[in-house]
DNA sequence: CAATTAGATAGCCATACGGCTAAGTAACTT
DNA sequence: AAGTTACTTAGCCGTATGGCTATCTAATTG
């Protein structure tokens, strides 16, 4: 699995995403992904070197066609890091919200 | 909002990774944010301006010390982000879904 | 076989990134 | 008032990023 280094920075460009978004309907060829992206193709084959090494995407090639598909496994790698602050912060919210029922418990006390 | 490309440009660096993770337990001074982390300060400072350009953290300073705390909602803009791939990526998986079942209907309209 | 197509590779360029040191400012502490 | 603390700012440095053109190879097509 590549890093998470590797996988942010995959994300951290729109037309990374772009083609990501592309993807996620369906494998497609390298020119059918560059084609709506004003720029050219080595520029563009950087990106999808970049995705690769992001473990986003990966390819085949047969006869001089190269094929590229999501590996959608790596979504989950992000969404797992994400749930995890996420839980973090929740964990923090849940403590507050027991603090603060200590709180009113005492209150509770202090009216008995 | 800060954009997604500056979003997950945040994320893709363990320093910048850890201090969310340090955050999303509660707030923290710049000091306290910088001690586990092998750098001069002005390095790390860097760091943290990466994060509050990508929104996702904020701070004010009391005195002469600055505290910071998460933005949380930020984690929801790259979790819909993430989100949204995925649901392209399983609508693709829906409609292989009946694409097999046509399949099969068919076959039993051979059988027939 | 010649021409075209699909992609790959090399290398140039400007800017951004991620580290540093040095020096500055403002707020406590003594 | 002097010293220390907590950042802050300025600026240097090497590498990475994201764009380009030119050129190359391999596979089809005509």
């Amino acid at each position: 699995m590549a890093n998470l280094d590797s996988i942010f920075h995959g994300l951290a460009d729109p037309t990374r995403r772009a083609v990501i978004a592309r993807l996620a309907t369906g494998p497609a060829r390298v020119s059918e992904l560059a084609a709506p992206h004003d720029m050219a193709l080595p520029s563009f084959l950087k990106h999808l070197k970049v995705l690769e090494t992001g473990g986003w995407i990966e390819s085949d090639k047969a006869g001089r066609i190269r094929t590229c598909r999501l590996k959608p496994e790596t979504t989950k790698a992000a969404e797992d890091w994400l749930g995890q602050q996420r839980s973090l912060w929740e964990g923090r919210l849940d403590r507050l919200d027991v603090f603060l029922n200590n709180l009113y418990d005492e209150g509770k006390n202090d009216e008995a």
